[in-house]
DNA sequence: TGTTGACCTTGACGTTGCGTAAAGGTTTAC
DNA sequence: GTAAACCTTTACGCAACGTCAAGGTCAACA
């Protein structure tokens, strides 16, 4: 069977732009043109469209689907292999987002609490495979592989970042409401330093911070025994003087 | 928690210009700028981008995302939950360009032909997907929904309009045949008109033609009772009539 | 205390993958 | 024979950023 623009346009569901388009940057050539100019394509364009598309549809820019179309050693069994290989993958990807919106859904109607970090999965994912699309083959060519994987280590290890001032947040509350501890007073400046901290530790895993919610949470640290554990093992008090400071900080009255 | 662009940027995994460039648009403004002019966002904002990176999965342009977000009547849970629909249709569709992808396997591996329209599907419904996403809202407010579930049929017939030629093809060969079959010859131009006639019938439904192939299939015209019945319904002898011709055609010596 | 290095800012031009006329020639169908 | 539906090239437009350039800010370490 042979093809006009439109017609293979209609059959693939592309533009006739589109097929003018990738005539002129030499990515589908047609086969021939007629005697008047139009352009014929066979069996061959067909699939070889057929291929690009699915290139596409994994967001590969056209420059590198040219080169690995008209490379040499491009293997098409090889490469649909691969290709189902990407489709499964970003069948996975769509799952997290699914679930995310899911989560999101039960956030939204108060039956849980999300993380900001957590608020985003199934997209970053996503970037690190753009990554590995759009420069992989380029980057490993240029760097070898390790070079990028540390790179993908990197943006992986970004959320860890937010990690790393949790932890620092975390350590800097009971460091500050020790020191705050030795003058006894809840509503000292460096208690309520220590209460603006606990805060801002808080409020990266809260997606709405209130103060009721704070205060509630200080009289926690007293009553639930882990809690209560975790600040007074290394000073015993320690549990008490927070709930006071946060108590105060947050203008909650008893 | 507050964040710079770029602490937002990594937990959200866009880079600082996308923010810069949303910020500029009016799609996403930061909740404050600090003494020296940097942008600071906070919980609200948070969240804004993840329903903004949520619709952007979806292929909607920023410009309607904007409209969406920004519209009074936005009720956030609706939306989500629309997402989630949405959200589901991809992944639908991608199980249909997986299973396009292994029937194309298949074929290569000489397990199973593929007709040309069967190898873009998958990317078609895609295509009216994108229509209804770009401008489905603006088309309906416009012309009403009739419109555009026209517009949708016409994509989905585009491939119908080869099915029509097809059974144009198919009338065609039945029509010519009976009246070559009037003289009797199976080598003269018009019983020679039929075979082609034929065989162009055949590459709608065959990937690669082959003289042999075409040939083979002639001979089963008259060895296939179901196939001869087709053809000699009308006129007795006319399968054998169109192998001759075919074979002739075909350059095929018995 | 000064200076690096990693931030931030606002322009402003470049890029990709087409959409969309404009101006004209060709083919098909009645 | 003429209209409708094709086709061609040329060329400007557009979205959603990427990528300098030129300069100001801030935390940290010597």
């Amino acid at each position: 069977m042979e093809y006009t623009v439109q017609k293979l346009g209609r059959l693939a569901g592309v533009s006739t732009r589109t097929l003018r388009y990738y005539d002129e940057i030499g990515l589908l050539k047609p086969a021939r043109t007629n005697s008047s100019g139009y352009r014929i394509y066979g069996q061959q364009e067909v699939d070889r469209l057929q291929q690009i598309l699915f290139y596409r549809e994994l967001e590969i820019s056209l420059d590198n689907i040219k080169e690995i179309v008209t490379a040499p050693s491009f293997n098409r069994a090889e490469a649909l292999i691969e290709h189902r290989e990407q489709l499964l993958d970003k069948r996975k990807q769509l799952d997290l987002l699914i679930a995310n919106v899911e989560k999101t859904i039960a956030s939204n109607e108060g039956r849980m609490t999300m993380a900001d970090k957590e608020k985003f999965e199934g997209f970053k994912q996503k970037m690190i495979d753009d990554n590995e699309k759009k420069y992989g083959k380029e980057i490993r060519e240029k760097y070898g592989d390790d070079t990028i994987n540390k790179s993908n280590e990197k943006l992986k290890n970004m959320t860890q970042e937010e990690h790393e001032e949790v932890t620092r947040l975390a350590n800097e509350v009971t460091a500050t409401l020790t020191e705050a501890f030795k003058n006894g007073n809840p509503s000292s400046a460096i208690a309520q330093k220590a209460a603006d901290v606990h805060k801002q530790w808080l409020t990266h895993y809260w997606s709405e911070y209130s103060k009721e919610a704070h205060a509630g949470l200080a009289q926690m640290y007293v009553d639930d025994e882990r809690f209560k554990e975790y600040y007074d093992k290394k000073q015993p008090g320690s549990a008490e003087f927070l709930r006071d400071a946060i108590h105060i900080y947050t203008g909650y009255k008893k």
